[in-house]
DNA sequence: GTATCTGCAAATTTTTTGCCAGTAG
DNA sequence: CTACTGGCAAAAAATTTGCAGATAC
């Protein structure tokens, strides 16, 4: 047999390897973990978690394993901009185009069409809906890399 | 004429007293602030700025103010969660649902269709979209008040 | 007049960083 | 071996809070 065992575990080393990144104990504990779990952990939660596992481990490699599985592609972050909350005074419908290089945000006219929405409505069962936010991100005029292509989705 | 000639300042003063609020200088420069620009910028971005028309104030009030507007319907504040970042390790076309209430995030099968998607690419003009984000935001099956209606949209 | 708000400073919370020792390749 | 990592603790950044004086109504 030619199956791996944990056909996970030869997934993130993959990955590590093709960003250039090694292969450690603490970034399979923590991406065994993110891959475990649908509760989209913080940092804080991960730590906690991955420690039972993995009692030596600290807050600041899991900050940094993270940060190395979203780099390459293994996870997603789920936060708007660096750190800081951003505020914005139109209250009317419409969206935000957020620049991956400079964070800059800029709006986005109209919204989704009302199907559209009804149909999301529907998927979230045991939910009472109450407002939608969508973030296009990309690159603005400004930050555009020369000739990079297009992946399909953030 | 009965027309006030800052119809911006009546329509603060109506919202707050709306929510039981007062009516400060402080908060009438931050909503101008927001008013008036386009840069959804950070609580700082938003002193330093206001800080120029009101030598006086300060970053903590700055942050009240605009947690005052927000309640009051008069901005948006555009983050995820309350602080923290969440990661997900799921890394497939999915989108999200936040409670409101007690900040659990659901996963929502599924994603936009293809058109509404190309739709959205042309609406960013200038912009390389290389990716988007949902999310929901709505009261989870254990959080919800009895009985409140469901608004258009947060 | 009085409840609410502001400003200040200190506390919290979240995230990042520097540095030395440990380890993957 | 040697460069990349992890752990620790300290720093930085973002946000919140307590309280006394100021202010809206």
């Amino acid at each position: 047999m030619t199956m791996n065992p944990a056909p996970r575990e030869g997934r993130l080393r993959q990955a590590l390897e093709a960003n250039g990144q090694r292969f450690t104990e603490q970034r399979a504990a923590v991406f065994r973990y993110l891959s475990h779990t649908d509760v989209h952990p913080t940092a804080d939660d991960v730590f906690l978690a991955v420690r039972l596992a993995l009692p030596g481990i600290s807050l600041a490699t899991v900050y940094k394993s993270l940060e190395t599985l979203v780099g390459c592609g293994l996870a997603v972050k789920l936060s708007y901009a660096d750190a800081a909350a951003r505020y914005d005074g139109r209250t009317d419908p419409h969206h935000h185009a957020r620049c991956i290089a400079c964070s800059r945000v800029v709006d986005l006219p109209g919204d989704l069409s009302r199907g559209e929405v009804d149909a999301l409505r529907d998927r979230a069962t045991g939910f009472t809906v109450t407002g939608y936010r969508l973030e296009l991100s990309g690159y603005c005029r400004d930050c555009l890399p020369a000739g990079s292509p297009a992946p399909a989705r953030a």
